[in-house]
DNA sequence: AGCACGCCGACT
DNA sequence: GTCGGCGTGCTC
């Protein structure tokens, strides 16, 4: 590695577009024409040599690679491997103007892709996906309204002139303009000739309004305040002795969370480095926004799908530059090439909205923790209901733990009771019992709202043959067709396959013998109408309304006050308060406990403690009627006494004894074809060739053949993996997929399981 | 991820 | 006889 010597070359220099000027790279990297190895954002594991451009480059820059026939953004890793032919090697087009990628972020990416087995190279493409980072961070092409209408108008162009008449003084980006228009670029671009779009660069991005970290705040209460003290030195201690720490940050639901870890993001402010709010769903930042303004005086940055691409943009650059001082965002944004990032906070830390299950697999949890430690900085997983692993690992020692005991403020827990459906089953065909029923008419007589949570979607959820005794499936997989009689449809819940709503049996073809089995929030709020015929129902869940927006606004109103009773699926668990409501009640406490899902009970409790807090803000007492046949069933059981703790242990135990521990983690090989006997084939191959994990200490859980199923009329085997941490993971799972040479046409997919990280 | 290359079914 | 499906392989 001759090249590695060479200071690098002379600068400045400028660039061969006529950008910014580009100073020398920085120490320790290398000249132009020396050969360096740039992780490139392409599905492949390791890095690609290239020569460094003009100017040289070192670790951490961001180079303009060639890619095949695309320009691509890359990172120079380090030296070149030299495992490429020298003279094949093509030059990096340019450095760019961009903050380079600290030592930190650069162990962290490579970290994260051995720890989720995912491709090198897409490291690269998570950490860079903002859009416009190749343009010079002054300049950027916008268009507005220009003064000649085109003479041809078209649809497309209609449509175009439309969107830009409304908003007369709004700056469009071109790509931006097309997309919302529904058209393609040329129709921009036509239009831009005939004069009737104008075209000028905009300024650089607007600063982030400074963030005040003294700023006046609401008092505390005693148990908040002793939190913030814990927090804020744990913040303080990774500033000045770069100590990585992982606290667990308790607290039920108003006991004030989000006010304790905003001093956490106070101390991180004063110490002068960046902190990362991470949050579960959009749809929750408004009222997040709110409180941020209140505490610090302006909003801080935000990263999520849903902000626009100028957004995006700034919010990237400011990030890497560290002008951001906290950035709020969805799971992605904790690959935001932070300058220095001395706090992250996870917030609902259980929620399964982290764990990103398509493209490059993760948890953002557990990837904030390796990140953190990565870094030094302070991770705080925050939850009224943690997950069982961050219980288990708090426990272990692994995680510090502060809780917030009480209910901040007047607000009351409210009191949960079981109703046994052994004692009051309601008739057949009826889903709402006797006393739950009465309950609800007592608070319809008081002018309060009630809630009635069940948690699936439709009419019904099956529709059997009474002839022949077929369920109606999707033919698309193995899921049943679910009636939405709103919507007049069949509806697959697994791969949205639609229908229109049969008279005759598909399999046997007899005329109306189908019979509706089990009840979904539609058919719920028809027994409900007909039980409280004066009562303003409404239904919440999410396939009523086209867009977030909309959804929202409906909250919104019948929060406000526009029902007496909402029937509502898990939409009504997050979020939004119901500052009116004073009764929920759960038509089915047991449906989440059924089937085989390790996570069943943990999921229930979570999501029936959830759904409880909806009722009784305020003065008000709320109370939660849970209808089961389950009463003794752990999770139930710690519902009704309220003790978490004991719970988490017995499932912890269980999980333990099961011979699913979890101090482990899965990898899930996903074996995938057309078809069925190849598929087995495979699986069966895999499942004999399981002595290749023995590296790894790795062992294949269940059955070997696990059942097969179809998806997307593709079958599919699942195998599960349990290995312990460790360097040899990897290899081993590489090594046994290697070993089996699949059938043709079938796929080999091994992934980590993202939730399963402990 | 894109994109090109390459080998088997329904059509001008 | 071709057009076009997507399986396979490559990108420094």
């Amino acid at each position: 590695m001759t090249d590695s010597g060479e200071g690098p070359a002379p600068g400045p220099v400028g660039d061969l577009f006529g950008g910014p000027e580009i100073g020398p790279a920085p120490e320790g990297g290398w000249g132009e024409g020396a050969a360096v190895a740039v992780l490139v954002p392409i599905p492949v594991d390791r890095t690609l040599d290239y020569l460094a451009p003009v100017g040289g480059c070192a670790p951490g820059d961001w180079l303009e690679v060639e890619i095949g026939p695309r320009v691509m953004l890359g990172v120079c890793w380090g030296p070149g491997t030299g495992d490429f032919d020298r003279a094949k090697l093509r030059p990096a087009l340019r450095r760019l103007d961009l903050p380079p990628v600290s030592a930190e972020m650069r162990a962290f990416l490579e970290r994260a892709a051995d720890y989720t087995l995912t491709d090198f190279g897409m490291m690269a493409r998570l950490a860079s996906r903002a859009p416009g980072l190749r343009e010079a961070p002054g300049a950027r092409r916008a268009l507005r309204r220009g003064g000649e209408p085109p003479a041809r108008l078209t649809p497309a162009r209609e449509k175009v002139l439309e969107l830009v008449e409304a908003e007369p003084d709004r700056l469009w980006l071109p790509t931006e303009l097309a997309r919302e228009a529904g058209v393609s670029a040329a129709v921009i671009k036509g239009l831009e000739t005939a004069g009737a779009l104008e075209s000028l660069e905009v300024p650089r991005d607007r600063p982030y309004a400074p963030l005040d970290p003294a700023a006046p705040r609401r008092a505390l209460s005693e148990a908040q305040e002793e939190g913030a003290r814990a927090m804020r030195a744990k913040v303080a201690a990774a500033a000045r002795e770069g100590r990585f720490s992982a606290t667990l940050l308790h607290g039920v639901t108003g006991s004030g969370k989000t006010e304790v870890y905003l001093e956490a993001a106070a101390e991180c402010l004063a110490q002068g480095r960046q902190a990362l709010v991470l949050l579960p769903e959009i749809a929750l930042t408004s009222a997040f926004l709110a409180r941020f303004r209140e505490r610090f005086g302006a909003p801080p940055a935000e990263w999520h799908s849903a902000a626009s691409e100028i957004e995006r943009r700034r919010c990237w650059r400011a990030a890497a530059s560290g002008e951001a001082q906290v950035v709020v965002g969805a799971r992605s944004a904790l690959f935001l090439p932070f300058a220095d990032l001395g706090l992250i906070v996870v917030d609902e830390e259980h929620d399964g909205a982290y764990k990103q299950e398509e493209g490059v697999l993760y948890h953002a949890r557990d990837m904030a923790v390796l990140r953190g430690s990565l870094g030094r900085a302070a991770v705080v997983l925050a939850s009224a209901t943690p997950s069982l692993e961050t219980w288990v690992n708090a426990q272990a020692g692994r995680y510090d733990r502060v809780d917030l005991p009480e209910r901040f403020g007047p607000a009351v827990l409210p009191e949960i009771k079981a109703l046994d459906l052994r004692d009051c089953a309601p008739e057949t065909g009826r889903w709402i019992s006797d006393p739950l029923a009465q309950a609800v008419a007592e608070r319809l007589q008081r002018k309060e709202q009630a809630l009635l949570f069940l948690n699936r979607r439709g009419y019904a959820p099956l529709t059997m043959c009474r002839a022949c005794g077929d369920p109606v499936m999707c033919p698309h997989c193995d899921a049943w067709l679910v009636e939405h009689r709103r919507r007049g449809r069949m509806v697959c819940h697994q791969c949205g396959h639609e229908a229109p709503i049969p008279s005759a049996c598909p399999s046997c073809k007899r005329e109306d013998k189908l019979a509706l089995i089990g009840p979904g929030v539609e058919r719920l709020a028809e027994e409900a109408q007909e039980r409280f015929p004066d009562a303003r129902i409404a239904i919440l869940s999410s396939d009523m309304a086209e867009s977030a927006a909309v959804v929202k606004a409906r909250v919104e109103a019948i929060a406000a006050g526009e029902a007496d009773l909402v029937i509502g699926t898990q939409l009504v668990a997050k979020g939004h308060n119901f500052p009116l409501l004073t009764l929920v009640g759960v038509i089915d406490a047991d449906l989440g406990l059924r089937g085989g899902d390790l996570r069943a009970g943990e999921r229930t409790f979570q999501l029936m403690r959830q759904v409880a807090g909806r009722a009784g803000r305020a003065d008000r007492p709320g109370e939660a009627l849970l209808q089961t046949y389950a009463p003794d069933h752990p999770a139930i059981d710690a519902l009704l006494t309220g003790d978490e703790e004991s719970f988490l242990q017995s499932e912890a135990d269980a999980r333990r004894e099961a011979g699913a521990p979890p101090f482990g983690r899965y990898a899930a090989a996903i074996v995938s074809g057309p078809h069925e006997d190849r598929v087995w084939r495979t699986a069966e191959a895999l499942a004999r060739a399981q002595d290749l994990l023995a590296p790894a200490r790795a062992e294949l859980l269940g059955p070997a053949p696990a059942p097969i199923y179809r998806v997307r009329g593709r079958f599919r085997v699942r195998l599960l993996v349990k290995a312990p941490r460790g360097p040899a993971l990897q290899p081993a799972l590489r090594a046994w997929r290697a070993a089996v040479r699949p059938e043709p046409q079938v796929m080999v997919r091994i992934d980590i399981d993202p939730q399963s990280f402990f």
